[in-house]
RNA sequence: GGGCCGUUAGCUCAGUUGGCAGAGCAGCGCCCUUUUAAGGCGCGGGUCGACGGUUCGAGUCCGUCACGGCUCACCA
């Protein structure tokens, strides 16, 4: 609230304008260091001279000596500051510094008596004023809304939400890196588009003035990727973000960001390769280890993985004569088992029903679940010996859908049929440009998603996607406090 | 959108059966020249989420609303 005042931001103020009457300048300008606080510990030398630049975290006044731990994007460093060293009027000065403020330091480097690596300051300089203070230094930011509407604090607040989006910056850094050393190439293709497609769900719409049309946030790249492979891109990926017109949850955020990865002339089995590749080298680089997840839910991903049909499972879990059993029969098994079903429901959407509420969050350890029935997937490819069922994977870990990869449909004919026959509410529109792409050829292909933030939930542990994103969806904007 | 739980000082949290609004940290004042959760003495700080109701009296009981969390539905 801009007016808004309290006795913390009144006292601030009061120090900014005895600190401007005493030649500091409340909000300095640019202050050349002798490098990060993490590069002067790292060259840190006895009596050498350097300048530091971070934000004060604790102040702690001794009367004549004070010491205080400066904070930057990289490490936390001790300064100290002696009345007889610096004299009294660039000491009173010092005292009018609070908690958050930023500063730079000039001084020599030494070690105390406990033997922390500490600068004793001589000259120092106020680069931005503070003007409200910081979250508690014991507890941190606790209280999820303001984390997540003023990240900004749980950021300066909290050292593990930092090291997790910094663990999370580096996870993007090395799939980036990944595939281009695989020769993918990385493209951006339309986020406003005249027709939502690719995925089942439902479209933001949004207005042109220009051109005087409605238009959609995309749900998904991926008919602009094919596209792409009709034009000649064999190797090509997008990493950005999607937008879906759902509601909230712990998995759910209406922006998030997905990786969708395609390769001409291979298959889903390529594709296998691919994504376990994938993973174990990003869960090596930002854990180092093969075994991820939290401490109280660890995960192992150590190949091979369990590969498992859609049926199998199925029968695993209903019996092996679930696919004989007549309709009604299935069904009382299925509510017996406490499914609610809806009673338009075919048997195939029933049995879908048990995979997706009483198997899949079943499955803890990596599972590649293969032939999906045909009607709950029109891009992909049906299997050469069954054309009842599809050619693609779903990558289950923890329970929840890592990624699906598919042999992706390129007869423009079969596809234009399976987009009009396709069951369920959230009937994909009919693109006709894209089937008109593949009417001029789109080589056979496998291609694959990716759920960049629900895969670092999983690498790090997090239960909720608000964790894994910066800025998470929440109800309506407020003020800050 | 439904169900359950929550909202008390800048932050983290107590608050009993309905009976004067509490602590730690932070802040302010004084002391203190190697501290690091610095320490010692003292002081100030509240629309108890909002609105309405019951009652002699409501942080506490009831209703409505807002926001958050979990969960169900939708979805990846």
């Amino acid at each position: 609230m801009e007016h808004e005042s309290n006795e913390y931001r009144d006292q601030r103020i009061q120090n900014m304008k005895h600190l401007a009457e005493a030649g500091y300048a409340p909000f300095g300008k640019a202050f050349e260091r002798s490098g990060r606080l993490a590069e002067i510990r790292a060259e840190f030398e006895e009596e050498k001279r350097v300048k530091a630049a971070g934000r004060l975290i604790t102040i702690r006044d001794m009367g004549k000596s004070i010491f205080a731990d400066l904070r930057d994007g990289s490490d936390r460093f001790q300064i100290y500051l002696g009345k007889k060293d610096v004299g009294d009027a660039v000491f009173a000065a010092f005292k009018l510094l609070d908690q958050g403020d930023h500063i730079g330091v000039e001084g020599v480097l030494f070690t105390t008596r406990t033997g922390e690596a500490t600068l004793r300051v001589d000259q120092w300089t106020l680069l931005a004023k503070a003007l409200r203070p910081l979250p508690e230094k014991w507890h941190g930011l606790q209280d999820t809304e303001q984390r997540y509407r003023q990240r900004y604090l749980d950021l300066v607040a909290n050292p593990d939400v930092r090291e997790f989006f910094d663990k999370r910056i580096r996870a993007i850094r090395e799939v980036r890196g990944f595939l281009a050393d695989l020769g993918f190439a990385e493209v951006e293709t339309p986020m406003i588009q005249t027709q939502a497609g690719g995925a089942a769900a439902k479209p933001f719409v949004t207005h042109y003035n220009a051109l005087n049309m409605d238009m959609v946030l995309r749900i998904a790249p991926e008919l602009y990727l094919k596209r792409l492979l009709v034009g000649g891109f064999d190797k090509v990926f997008e990493l950005n973000r999607n937008f879906r017109n759902e509601g909230l949850s712990r998995t759910h955020n209406p922006e998030f960001t997905m990786l969708e990865i395609y390769e001409a002339y291979t298959d889903v089995r390529g594709m296998k390769t691919l994504i376990q590749d994938l993973i174990l080298h990003v869960a090596q680089a930002v854990r180092g280890s093969l075994t991820v997840g939290s401490e109280a839910n660890p995960l192992d991903l150590t190949p091979p993985w369990r590969e498992a049909t859609y049926a199998e499972l199925i029968r695993e879990r209903m019996g092996g004569d679930w696919f004989e059993l007549a309709p009604e029969v299935a069904r009382g098994k299925a509510e017996a088992e406490g499914l609610s079903l809806d009673p338009a429901w075919s048997p195939m959407l029933v049995t879908h029903e048990i995979y997706e509420k009483l198997i899949e969050k079943t499955l803890r350890q990596p599972t590649f679940v293969t032939r999906f029935p045909l009607e709950l997937i029109p891009l992909a490819k049906t299997c050469e010996d069954d054309p009842s069922v599809v050619d693609v994977f779903e990558l289950v870990i923890n329970g929840q859908e890592v990624a699906p990869a598919y042999t992706e449909q390129n007869d423009p004919l079969e596809q234009r049929k399976r987009f009009e026959t396709q069951v369920g509410d959230d009937v994909e529109k009919l693109d006709e440009d894209f089937i008109v792409a593949l009417e001029h050829g789109m080589p056979p292909a496998g291609g694959m998603g990716v759920g960049i933030d629900r895969l670092m939930m999983i690498l790090m542990g997090r239960d909720s996607i608000r964790d894994a994103i910066l800025f998470p969806q929440l109800r309506s904007p407020k003020s800050a406090p």
